[in-house]
DNA sequence: TGTACATCAGTGAACGCGCGTTCACTGATGTAC
DNA sequence: TGTACATCAGTGAACGCGCGTTCACTGATGTAC
């Protein structure tokens, strides 16, 4: 049955989100262009209505992750700075609920393996977030604080998919903590600290 | 045909190996029980002789590939301390080769995706690059260079990932570059360098 | 040591299943008059 | 504004393919005598 154009563009929108939620929680060959649609509210046929292909509904999802998980961050954060930034990042709420939270931390070494279209999208995403992290980030040079930008990027992502890797919780906490103390507080030489880890002040998106 | 005892011990190895390098190439998913097999010289049918099931090599192969790779940078290492290893670890080669290269890289993101004997045997293989890398890296306490490994290996991890999704061979480098800085030189605020990444005193594992 | 037989590592066809994609169809929407 | 028709978003069956796994079979190995 047809539906209004702007149903139909909102349909749209439901199956990128659903897309963008489940990707990242069960990996691109985790979930099916049917889980997709169902979770959208949809029936898989019509897919290629909207999407040239798996591949490329994929790539619009990556984009929209990348987009809407750090502009929450960083925009809670830009009074904080980086280390603002951090502390919201490395949350065991974030390590828990991989559906929403970073898209580089959830498919990160899978990206290298996925299609040309995904790869582009990504690399615009990451690109986009480290020159709002350069910004946020304190540093003589525009090239130092870049170069911060990148490491801490590093930092956060590397500590989040070792946290969500490990078996064991004890060792998945200490990960998180440790990358907290060491890319979190300006004083870098500080012996280890036991911060609060176990919840973010910001609900992250 | 029957095969000696020794020979169908060789083969059960060589099936590891080609797992080991297969699975960190194409990822879990990108490669099948058939393919193993045809690289270590064999036919899919005999693979259930040696093994449970497919995650059950999983799990074998990824000790195989952490005990590896990470016994070889570390003592390749061992004088250098935490410097050397970054070094050696953050090189362009490395990048590029991904079926020999650092297993949490390879599949860091997919490992929380994966059965349980996968995420155990990763697990201990993660604890066991920890403790050795903590014996290499300068710190007053134990729990201070214990953290200092964890946080190290964040980045390194998360850096190497970044800089294999990302699209721009330039951008790759400068991801690769500035963990480098960061990670590697005892000297932290350092303002950005132009070491070289290109390629590894150590031809890595 | 030599022989006869049981064992079992490896082979290749087959099974069942899920996936990405296609397609004929439906019926409400949008448009021409 | 009202009517008749064309459009097209969404449906659900179907296709082709590849995958993990099973199984009857083969023939060299290992063993009992």
């Amino acid at each position: 049955m047809k539906v209004t154009r702007e149903q139909a563009e909102a349909n749209r929108q439901k199956v990128v989100d659903a897309a963008s939620a489940l990707f990242r929680k069960h990996g691109f060959d985790g979930v099916g262009v049917a889980d997709i649609m169902k979770a959208a509210g949809l029936t898989h046929g019509g897919f290629y209505g909207h999407f040239d292909s798996k591949d490329h509904l994929a790539a619009e999802a990556c984009s929209r992750a990348i987009r809407r998980s750090w502009e929450a961050w960083i925009n809670a954060s830009s009074e904080g700075g980086s280390d603002a930034i951090v502390g919201n990042y490395l949350t065991s709420n974030h390590r828990n609920d991989h559906a929403h939270g970073c898209l580089f931390a959830a498919l990160g070494s899978d990206i290298a393996r996925q299609p040309r279209v995904v790869r582009r999208a990504v690399t615009e995403g990451f690109r986009g977030t480290i020159e709002r992290l350069t910004r946020l980030i304190p540093g003589r040079s525009a090239a130092a604080r870049r170069q911060r930008a990148l490491a801490t990027m590093s930092g956060l992502v590397g500590a989040l998919i070792l946290s969500r890797a490990v078996d064991d919780p004890k060792l998945s906490d200490d990960i998180l903590q440790a990358a907290t103390n060491t890319f979190g507080h300006t004083a870098k030489n500080s012996s280890p600290r036991r911060a609060m880890i176990t919840s973010s002040p910001l609900n992250f998106p």
